[in-house]
DNA sequence: ACCAAATTAATTGCGTACAATGTACTAGAA
DNA sequence: TTCTAGTACATTGTACGCAATTAATTTGGT
């Protein structure tokens, strides 16, 4: 018996909510670091190195999530434009250890300031933002745990 | 007098927790949509189409908010993989018109089912799914109604 | 009807993302 | 030591995402 299949709409979906909103976040950072000339992508990498630095480009993509396919363009272009410092690693030529340049850490306080200022904008309390947070990162976890290659695909599910 | 601003760390950000439970949903869904040889924004754009077809780019955007610039290239792949038909507006030349392909309609059962049972494993209930989904919308209309470039920056904020 | 302004797609260029592959190097086993 | 895995990063290829520009077309004022 075909028991008929629970209907997927678009504005329902939490990947799409999460989709649209991340997307928004990125034009909203995109522009409060326009003055800066940093991508948000080069800003997290930042926010990254202001915590721990120096780092290898494993250690700062194990922070930020990506990989060195990515990281290695974008800190090239950090780089280029005086944010980072790259050098191999003396005793394990493999490694390349990524540093913040002096800009960088003059820059920092200027850069939170703006930021900071730019996030009242958004007009959420502490706690507001807080448990968003927390329920966006429980999503992520649960997502991260799930792999539907585990689903077997046979080409005839229910049909 | 030098109010000290306030700190910003990367894992307490509601915009990294949002990007990084975006990459990872892209990534569940690329696998989850493998066998069909669908990526997250192609299936978006079906799940659209699904609901409403035919639509010119334009509207197709409003719906999953792409511009031309990311649709057209997209939706031609589309076409050449047989998903989607794309036609001129006869009477307005400067629109294309987006219809679903017979293999797009005959797809949609298979599909639906196999992302349903690949959903399964999330382990999120319909209630948890709803309010997590609603909790990011709501952040997603804040983000969306705030201008950074409101913000003034005179290279010396607070400094 | 005529022309300037506005609209709509397509095109271009840059910057991510990420899988797959390649290369250089390290370290442990025989 | 030499062979073999394994590690770390770079490179390549495909696909977005979006701003800026261009081209074609329509529309609205005269």
């Amino acid at each position: 018996m075909a028991t008929p299949t629970k209907n997927i709409l678009l504005d329902e979906q939490l990947c799409f909510a999460l989709y649209t909103a991340s997307k928004r976040f990125n034009h909203f950072y995109a522009e409060a670091l326009a003055p800066f000339k940093l991508t948000y992508p080069q800003y997290i990498t930042l926010l990254a190195l202001w915590e721990n630095s120096p780092m290898t480009v494993r250690e700062l993509g194990s922070h930020v999530n990506l990989d060195s396919g990515t990281l290695t363009p974008l800190l090239k272009r950090m780089q280029t434009q005086g944010w980072v410092e790259r050098n191999r690693d003396e005793n394990d030529e493999r490694q390349v250890n990524i540093s913040l340049s002096q800009k960088a850490i003059d820059a920092k306080p200027e850069i939170f300031a703006h930021v900071n200022t730019c996030m009242d904008l958004l007009g959420m309390d502490e706690k507001t933002y807080a448990e968003t947070r927390d329920t966006v990162n429980f999503a992520g976890e649960r997502i991260k745990n799930a792999d539907p290659k585990t689903v077997p695909y046979t080409g005839d599910d229910e049909l």
